[in-house]
DNA sequence: TCCTTTCCAGACCATTTGGTCTAAAATAAG
DNA sequence: CTTATTTTAGACCAAATGGTCTGGAAAGGA
């Protein structure tokens, strides 16, 4: 009868991402990532597969994540505006380390998706998930009275998606810049 | 009296920008870079220092590159606001593989500004930069009244930057998607 | 031709790399 | 206690890594 197995899986996977997300994928190595596990290498193998593996899953936890912050975001908020508005500041509002540290995702992206088909794909659904949520949280906005008829719903996830990328990657390259709010200030007006 | 340089050192950083852009900082080998640049080793460090410092070198020529292109833009389209279409809408409308490589400043802010202090203080210099270039051209669209002078037009430069980003962020996720033109259009959207 | 300098072609270095393999230790049910 | 399985602790592997070093080849002016 098997020996019962003595990690947790899903904490040993957190704190792989939480390596993969700090040094992104190619700087990590395989030391670095049983060190922060806590398991040995082969339980590594044996358990996730391989490097590549594991870094799918974890950024697939990542994504998840992320995507239920939002969608709990969007769905707690008084108002859907008021959600975007939470979600743009709060980006801007995190400390200094935690802009710097950046976003696993387009860490991911921007590090693998051009040489890695299957990473591109599974990013490039992730990113459609993320529109959807948005389409819909302003399509409620819109029924709510609280966007003006005319506003193409669909375009503004789109954008949102994107401006959220981006507001990220100016806070990584610079946490500290007055500019990160004013980006996140413009960028909202367009629910006006 | 020394013998002349063979080789062509502009030629040579180009040839390595190319390979970094590609591929990123730490994806990259030596002997990437060897047999990209077409010279040996030795010359290598004698030239340039190590990788980290021709890595800082390819990436400066990167950036006063797209600087220059798009202050060029800035300063030759028919108008201010015609220019920042072009240079949005141009991106959405390069080619798929052109999108999914991506932006070389954007891939060493990500890659590496979490943990190279050294390069983060360049690339906030740069993203500084690339604001004033745009700050200067939105004062001249609101002095020609192609702006309404109720713009911000300093919080309105420091959205395009993070616009600009996000936007080749999730180009170089999704190159085919349809969201890109979206995500341009409401983004231009802020000049009326 | 000589001298000086640059460039090249590796050898060499110590270390790291991701991954495979083996055997011992540990765990738990029967 | 036995059995079956998991986990660990490395050893091992071939290859790669960024960088240093050496000596020969090449180039050009004096």
């Amino acid at each position: 009868m098997a020996r019962t197995r003595e990690f947790d899986r899903e904490e040993a996977l957190d704190r792989a991402m939480h390596v993969f997300w700090d040094k992104g994928y190619e700087a990590t190595s395989l030391s670095d990532l049983l060190d922060a596990m806590g398991i040995a290498r082969q339980s590594l193998y044996d358990t996730f597969g391989d490097k590549h593996a594991l870094f799918l899953e974890a950024l697939d936890r990542y994504e998840t994540h992320r995507l239920d912050q939002l969608q709990s975001c969007l769905e707690t908020a008084p108002s859907v505006t008021r959600a975007f508005r939470d979600m743009f500041e709060g980006l801007v509002d995190e400390s200094e380390a935690v802009k710097r540290r950046g976003c696993m995702g387009v860490s991911a992206v921007v590090e693998l998706a051009p040489h890695d088909p299957e990473l591109a794909r599974s990013i490039a659904a992730r990113q459609r998930g993320l529109e959807a949520l948005f389409f819909r949280a302003l399509e409620r906005a819109r029924e709510k009275g609280e966007l003006p008829p005319s506003k193409d719903t669909r375009a503004l996830a789109r954008f949102f998606v994107g401006a959220l990328q981006g507001l990220r990657v100016a806070a990584t390259a610079d946490p500290k810049s007055a500019a990160l709010r004013d980006m996140a200030r413009v960028t909202l007006q367009v629910l006006e």
